[in-house]
Formats: structure tokens, sequence, C-alpha cells
DNA sequence: GACCCGATCAACCTTTCGGTTGATGCCGCT
DNA sequence: AGCGGCATCAACCGAAAGGTTGATCGGGTC
């Protein structure tokens, strides 16, 4: 996607001494997720602890926005998919963008690559998966609390492999061709789409199957697919 | 998988004279989700209405199963997707082949062809998306415990799509060829995998080809990707 | 300026895939 | 018994994709 890394850019001794630090009182928490069920579930989980206090739940990446920059929120709990226009990695964006923001702790059913990299450039303080039990959930909350960053197990994982693995980074217009590939697009078809030549197309292509170590079109859809390098 | 797809076998006048109606008393509900965030949510959201009664809420579908074989459970609501070993669609089929069984009441995330197909074959009584609003919910669970079926709207339309499109039907060999093929592997690998000639691999992609209306397999990937008729 | 890398293209060759025709056996339905 | 759908296989041919070599150009970096 974008070409800077960047990833701690963070000042490790920017702590909580934004306008309302939540020493002392209680943990102010934003749901933002587009499933009520899932809300009405944090909202049962997280208030059963007594120092927590949920201050308000919405629908919308948009609506997160709007309440995450009024003063009285520690952390925002984040999905990523919205069903809606904004996504959950812009919304994180905005909402941290701004001085004195609350954490963002992103909550989501999938822990690819691209999902996980995504939030994490965005600024969220936090990755977690849904079925996380709640201990798990309340210890991250007041992880990210604290302003540190709190990652589950299998999404830590993910990212040493990712660390460890540094083979698979696409090019832009790399990304851009197997994109068209998973679409279904001919060699022919994408060098019309693109206004380029077949050679050309061909040449990006082996040096995807150079970068992914597959020899075919369809594995290296199903290998980026795999690693979360292209949508669907 | 398995090679018995035994389609809707189900007697119509199957009504809801089981071992125990629920007219009169509150509608009591068994919930099965892996994820505990969710189950919370349902419990909240359900429990609000005076006529229902949760009774139970399980982890894995295993438990499912041997929780709805108990009476005192008139409604199901089952995930589809589970982090162990059994999945809803076969939880759902081992339910409902008892006498007397319980109506189940499909809750995922997902309206895939593929996973709405399974749920109603394996004898779900309705299907619901995890966005949908808690009245809508609701009123499910009374249609399901009536012994109607409940689809949401956005599965309803995707059947009605699925009707009135007869040509995308993958036979159960045709959908495990192509499943191979988005999965990566060549022609010549997939032959070695189920034990066949390239020749009969050949012809089972040009018999999908017909089907899905396109011409190669990675544009059978993507539509079929798109109709969900393979996963991932 | 030298250097590397990404993007672009050409020519060539080998392998795989797509498309056709035709054939056999099995199963379910009528 | 006959029909049709599904699954299996063979042989063939043209087209598309895979693989190699080599080349040009522009934008960064050291």
């Amino acid at each position: 996607m974008t070409d800077t890394p960047q990833t701690g850019d963070r000042a490790p001794e920017d702590d909580a001494s934004g306008h309302d630090a939540p020493e002392g009182g209680r943990i102010r928490l934003l749901l933002a997720d587009d499933h009520p069920v899932v809300r009405a579930g944090l909202r049962a989980v997280l208030e059963t602890e007594p120092d927590f206090e949920v201050v308000a739940d919405v629908a919308t990446a948009e609506e997160s926005v709007v309440l995450a920059a009024r003063p009285g929120v520690d952390v925002v709990l984040m999905d990523l998919q919205f069903g809606g226009e904004m996504r959950g990695p812009q919304a994180t964006a905005e909402i941290t963008a701004r001085d004195g923001a609350p954490r963002v702790l992103v909550l989501t059913t999938y822990d690819t690559d691209a999902d996980i990299l995504a939030a994490i450039e965005a600024g969220a303080t936090g990755y977690l998966l849904k079925d996380a039990p709640p201990e798990e959930l309340a210890a991250a909350v007041r992880t990210a609390a604290a302003g540190k960053s709190a990652l589950a197990p299998a999404v830590a994982l993910r990212l040493m492999d990712r660390m460890r693995t540094p083979a698979a980074a696409l090019s832009r217009r790399e990304t851009e061709v197997l994109q068209l590939v998973a679409d279904g697009l001919s060699n022919a078809q994408i060098s019309k789409r693109l206004f380029l030549s077949q050679a050309t197309v061909k040449s990006h292509l082996v040096h995807i199957y150079t970068k992914l170590e597959v020899d075919s079109r369809t594995s290296a859809v199903a290998a980026a697919t795999a690693q979360g390098l292209i949508r669907r």
C-alpha cells in the first residue's frame, strides 16, 4: 500500500498526559461496531468491570471520529469492518491524529497481515480478536489506557512472522497487476486496462512469482490473499 | 467432503408438535457461538424480551449438539464459523435430525451462497446476519419458534437471485476441483490430489467455465468467490 | 556522477491451459 | 428399458501463460 512503513514513531514518553488522564477515575470507553449484538456484548462484558465506564457506543466509523474528538473518552474500541463508507483504519487515523486523542484499540474478527499493518500504521494502540475471552479484553483495555500497546497473542505471532519474512513486499504497480489477476483478467485485458504492453504485464508477474515464491497466477492470487496483500 | 448431499427431505407438515411446544410458556433459547462477546451480546439483547429465556450458551458446535438433545430448548441460535472442529452446518444437521428437535436459527456474519445453502440443507429454520437490529432478531426467534422460516432480507434477496439464475450450480466434484484451483494448484497437481487424470480435471473445468460463463481458471475463481460458491 | 530499483518493452522458447470431439460407466428418474 | 446428468478418460490442436535474456528510462540515494 503506502510506501512508508514508519512503525513506531510514537514517542515512548508520550504517556497519558493528554487533556484528561484517567488516573484515579474510571477508564471511559467508546465502542464502535456496526453490529448491535457485538455492541451489546461489549457493553455487557466491560461494564462488569468496576473501573470501566462505557460512555457511548456508535454504529459507524464517522460517528466514532466525532465522539472521540470530545473530551471524556480514554479508549476507543474500534471495529475494522463497517457496513458504511468509512472504514476502521481511516477512522483510527483521524482519531489519533489529534493532540490528546484517546487510545484506539482495534477489535476485529480477522488477523490478516494487511488488516493488522493498516491498523498499526493508522496509530492503533492495540489489536484484539473478537474471540478473545473477557478477561483478556479487559486486560487489553487497561493496557491501552496506560498508553502501552496491546496485541493479541495470535496477532503478535503473525507480526513476528512478517518481520522474519520481508520477502512479501510487492510494489504498488505489482499489487495493482495482481489485483486485476485476482479479478479474473487475462494478461491481454490487464495490459489494455493499465495501458501497458503484455510484455510489461508478464514482467510484473514474473517478479510477483519470485517474491511470493510461486509459479502461476492462480497460486500467486492464493498466496497474496492468504497474506492479505490483496483484497478479497 | 462427504458424498451424501441429501437435500430437503424434511416433511413440510412437520410442524411444532415436538416433545414440548412453547405455546403459553416462554421461548427457551440455546446460544452457540465461539465469541464470548457475541454470546454476551445475544444474552443482553434477547433477555430484555419478556417472553424469551436463555437456558444456556455454549462456545462449540459439539456442545450445542449435546445440549440441544436435552428437552427444554425451543430454538437454537447457531453460528456457522467455529474455531474448533465441528462447524455450524454439521451441528445443525445433527440437531435437526432428531424427532422433536428444536428449531435452529443460523446467525452469522456472512451471506455467501454456499453458506446459506449449506445451512438450509442442514435443516436450519432461519438465516440471520449479525448486523441485524435487535428487533429483527427477536422477531426472527419468534417466527422460528412457531416453526416458520425466518430469513434476513439480504439473505432472502440472495436466494431469489439464486433461483432466478440457475446457471450457478456446480456439482460436488466440480466445486471440489474449483476449490483446489482457487488454492493455486495446477491441473497436474489437482489430478494427483484427487486421483484423476488430467483429462478429467480439464473436463470438469470446461463444465465449470460454461456454468459460470467465464473462460479461464482465474476468472472462474473470481466469479465463484463473488457468488460464494467457494470459500476464501 | 555513479548506482540501484522500479517500470517499461521486445524477442524467443517451452509448458500449461482452453476447447473440442468422442467414448464409457453409473445412478436416478420416468 | 430409456433418458439425462455426473464422473471418468483419451487424443488433438491452438492459444495463453510461464520463463529467459536483454534493453531503455526515470527517480531516488550515497
